[in-house]
This record gives structure tokens, sequence and C-alpha cells, in this order.
RNA sequence: UCCCCCAUAGCUCAGCUGGUUAGAGCGACUGACUGUUAAUCAGUAGGUCCCUGGUUCGAGUCCAGGUGGGGGAGCCA
């Protein structure tokens, strides 16, 4: 069957001609307007019924959440809501929705209840809005690296790298966990087991990533990521996805360079090709934030945040020029913070919001971190105490980056090994592309989900990927 | 994992220092109206007050434990 989706159908350029839209009912109004929605678009289109001619069996299952298919002429809408409208020749309902069950009403529902909906919210303005803008997002990227010479290399998603240190892993097995094969002193042998040896899923492509740029040059992984910390808050998941590029001599101020041209493009990119939802996302923050005490909202709206981004240059600074200015803040004078800030101690959340969004109100990029907060593969700075990594922070999120220049020295990076505890034999291909040819090169892991909850204003991770994994849920 | 808050109709929520028949708006349903824009107007139905136990003459309300959800923290992306 020849369909018209329904975005091509807003403007008057067809007028006159004889469409088939099909779609899911909005509304029905008066036995005669059915508003549908076919996904192609936030617009819906009004379909106009002759009362006497539709038969009322068909009328009564015109309700909120049934698709429908129609025939008609596209004409100039008589109303003032709409440039044009369809005349019904012919309707037909292909799947009603019984509106005593049907859980997407016309009204606001709160994200909590659409979260336990995670099967229908895609019906809703919101969602809807969001995963067109999730898939313009990772077509951005896509074309970010690809324009810029990348080669996307997929990753392994099972691993039996365990060196990593980013966090739990899920263990990946075909034993029997009620009939588990032990050895002589009792402890599971995994040389029975599928792979021969205990493996995980991946928390990072980044070693992987790493072998692939020490000969492709430049390189890219988007891929799923996994993570079984026991995270509960609304910017972390079990399962999320990842960008990680790999660039082979880069140093540690082209990596930013990097971070920020890639941040830039997709925002620009979305603000060209998708500002119907941005605008409609941005409404919608406006009517969630009339909610919050002043000083919670946001200063600027969602379009004015994205447009600052593409426009201005990030704020850089190391990590001792953050603590100095911190250490020189109002609420430190005043002990308004928690936790200590001094030399050689992380950043917590509350320094890093003050520097993002009171001091700057901009994306900060830190660097030069101690050795002793950061992974074994930074890159060790001259002074010795520091590494030659950096995180993007802005604002509302937190960490939306971490990368770092690597450490390419084969000497330091085995005296890094002993140090973390990581037995050269786990990692003896990651080491030997220090062995031969080794060079300087750097990378980023950049959450996805979390450029998501930036770019459409979204406040919890689990409203920005289809189906959420966090702890004790994993429905759908 | 830790701290704080919450759980009452399909949804959003009210329900006072414990008191007799648990309410509103929206939605749904029935009817009226018919160029409507989350249509409007009138009416109707709809409840295991999250679960288990306790205190009490009496618990939606107080206490304990559990479960689920939210906000914040840690870990990080």
């Amino acid at each position: 069957m020849k369909r018209h989706v329904i975005s091509s159908l807003i403007s008057t350029d067809l007028v006159g001609e004889s469409v088939t839209v099909c779609g899911w009912v909005r509304t029905f109004r008066n036995d005669q307007f059915l508003s549908v929605n076919d996904g192609s678009s936030l617009q819906n289109l009004q379909l106009v019924l002759d009362r006497d001619a539709t038969p009322e069996a068909t009328r009564k299952l015109l309700t909120t959440g049934a698709a429908v298919c129609a025939v008609g002429q596209l004409v100039e809408s008589q109303g003032q809501g709409q440039a044009t409208e369809v005349k019904v020749e012919q309707v037909e309902v292909l799947g009603p929705a019984d509106p005593e069950e049907f859980p997407i009403q016309m009204k606001r529902h709160s994200m909590e209840f659409l979260r336990e909906k995670a099967h229908l919210r895609f019906r809703t303005s919101t969602f809807s809005a969001v995963f067109r803008l999730r898939h313009a997002l990772q077509f951005a990227v896509h074309d970010f690296f690809n324009s810029d010479g990348f080669y996307m290399l997929h990753t392994p998603i099972i691993t039996s790298s365990d060196a990593e240190g980013a966090g739990e892993m899920f263990k990946v097995s075909t034993l029997d966990p009620t009939d588990l094969p032990l050895d002589d002193k009792g402890v599971v042998d995994y040389s029975q087991d599928f792979f021969g040896k205990p493996v995980n899923l991946t928390v990072s492509g980044q070693l992987e990533a790493e072998l692939g740029a020490m000969a492709l040059g430049k390189v890219y992984t988007f891929g799923p990521t996994f993570r079984a910390e026991n995270s509960n808050t609304s910017r972390h998941l079990a399962e999320f996805w990842m960008i990680e590029p790999e660039v082979a001599f880069n140093d540690l101020s082209d990596n930013i360079d990097l971070a920020e041209a890639c941040l830039k493009h997709v925002l620009t990119y979305v603000l060209k090709h998708n500002l119907a939802e941005l605008e409609f996302l941005a409404q919608r923050e406006l009517q969630a934030e009339k909610q919050l005490p002043a000083d919670k909202r946001n200063a600027m709206g969602l379009i004015e945040r994205l447009r600052f981004v593409t426009e201005n240059s990030f704020i850089r600074l190391t990590y001792t020029e953050a603590i100095d200015l911190l250490r020189a803040s109002k609420p430190f004078k005043k002990k308004k913070f928690k936790f200590p800030v001094e030399w050689g101690v992380d950043l917590q959340s509350e320094h890093e919001r003050w520097l993002v969004e009171k001091k700057f109100n901009s994306p900060v990029v830190l660097t030069d971190y101690p050795a002793s907060i950061k992974s074994f593969y930074m890159r060790q700075n001259d002074d010795g105490k520091t590494v030659a990594a950096m995180d993007v922070l802005v604002p509302g999120i937190g960490e939306l980056i971490g990368g770092s220049q690597r450490e390419e020295r084969l000497d330091i990076l085995e005296k890094k090994c002993e140090e973390f505890n990581i037995p050269k034999d786990h990692v003896w291909w990651y080491l030997e592309t220090r062995k031969f040819g080794t060079a300087p090169h750097a990378g980023f892991g950049m959450g996805f989900e979390r450029l998501v909850m930036f770019a459409s204003g979204m406040t919890n991770i689990r409203d920005v990927i289809p189906f959420p994994r966090t702890p004790h849920s994993a429905e759908f």
C-alpha cells in the first residue's frame, strides 16, 4: 500500500491530491475531527470525517491509541490550528485501543508513570521527540567522525579484559549456576566454560580501540557498555552507549580540541535538523521547571543553552587551577561544601557544579589530575605527580566526557601496571603496542545518554534510552 | 551501597491533633451539541487507602518490618 507520511502533508504542497495516511489516534473530537500521528514528526494530521457517511460502529472505535488508515483528499484547513487537513473518503480501524484500558491519555502524565509504561510511552509527544532527537544525535556522531577520516571499529561486547577498573562487571557464562564444575580446591573451573576462561560484558572498548588506532590512525567505537555498579542515580545506567574515539599522534590538547569539535558538531546538527523537537522539549522543560524553586531552574532556555555551547569556546583549566579557584570561592570560605577541597582529593559533584554552573556557566574542561585518582593507562606528566587526563563537565549533568593522552612509554606503563595491581599477562597484547612502534595517542569516552540528556533537557537518564537497565529493573 | 522524601479512583493529588458513609480535577462511560484544537455542557460508574504485623474501643491517619518509586551522595560516562 502506498502511503504518505504525515510530515509530508502538513505543508500545502500536496493540496488537492488524493492521499493515504496511517497512524495512531491522538484525539477524536465532535465525532468528526480525528487527530492522527504517525511518528514522522511531532505534527498530528487532522482527518475530517463525514459524520453521516461514517458508520457508528467505526466511529466508536476511533479512540485515543487506536491504529487507523484513511484515504481522502488533502485540502487547506477551514479551521485555525493547522494549514492542511484530509477530507476523508474512507477510514479503517486497523487496531482498536480499549479506552477503558489504554493508559496514555490526552493529558499530562508524570515521567515516573510513563517509565512504567515504557512499551507505550513512545506514543507521547515528549518521548517521540526524545527518540527522534536521539536518532539524530547518533547520526551526527557518525557523520562527525566519518567526515573527519575516522574509521568505526566494532570492539567486542564479550571480553576477558578485566584490567580497566571502570567498574563492576557482568559475568557471562554458559555454566549451570546450580551445578558449577569445581576444581580440587573448590574453585569454579572455568576451563569447562564456553570460552575456557571467565569473561564479562565490556565496560569500555578503549583498550581495543587503542590497538586499532595504532594502525588505522583515527578510530572510534560507538557501542553498548555494561556496568554492574549498584548506582541509583538519575545519571547512571547499567547498560548504556558510549562513544570512544582514539587517535594516534594526538596529545592532550588535540584530544580536547576533538571533544569540543565533536560536541559542537552534533549540537549544531540537531539545532539545524530537529528544531521542532527542541522547541517542543524547551516548552516541556519550562512547564516542568514551574514546579521548582527559582534557583533550581536553568538560567537559559534549552535552545539558548545549546547555542551557547556551539558558539563559545570551552573553558579549560587544570585540576590545580580548579582547586585554587574552589578554595577562593564563597561557598568554600563560608564552609558550604560538604567535602574537603585540597590538592590530591577528587572533586565532588558539588565542586564540579559550582565550577560549571556558578563560576563559568559554561562547559568546563578540567585537565592534569593527580595520578593517584586516575587510571593506569593515563600518560604521566613531567611533574611526576599528575597525568594528562581531561574531563568535560557540562551544566546540569556533570561529567559528559572523560579522556586522556595514553601512556605510550613501555617502562612507565609496566610500572603503572604494578602500582595498580594489574597482572601483565592479562594485558600482554595491550603492552605489545608499546613494544612495537609505540607512539603518542589520546582518546576519550562520551556517554551517549548523557549527551541526549544535555541536548533534550530531560533530567533523568531513564527517559532518554528506550528501555533503561538499572538495578532491579529490566522489564520490557 | 548510604541519607532524605513518597505510596489513597485509570492519572495528578486533597484527606486536620486517630472518629462514624474516603473526596476533587482530569480521564473513561451515557446523553446533548456539532468546524472542533487537551472541544463544550449535563449525568453515571469507578477504591484490597502498597504489603505484613503491632498499638487502640476505633487506623487511610500512629509504630515496626518489607516492597515499589522519587531526590541527593558515592562509583563513573
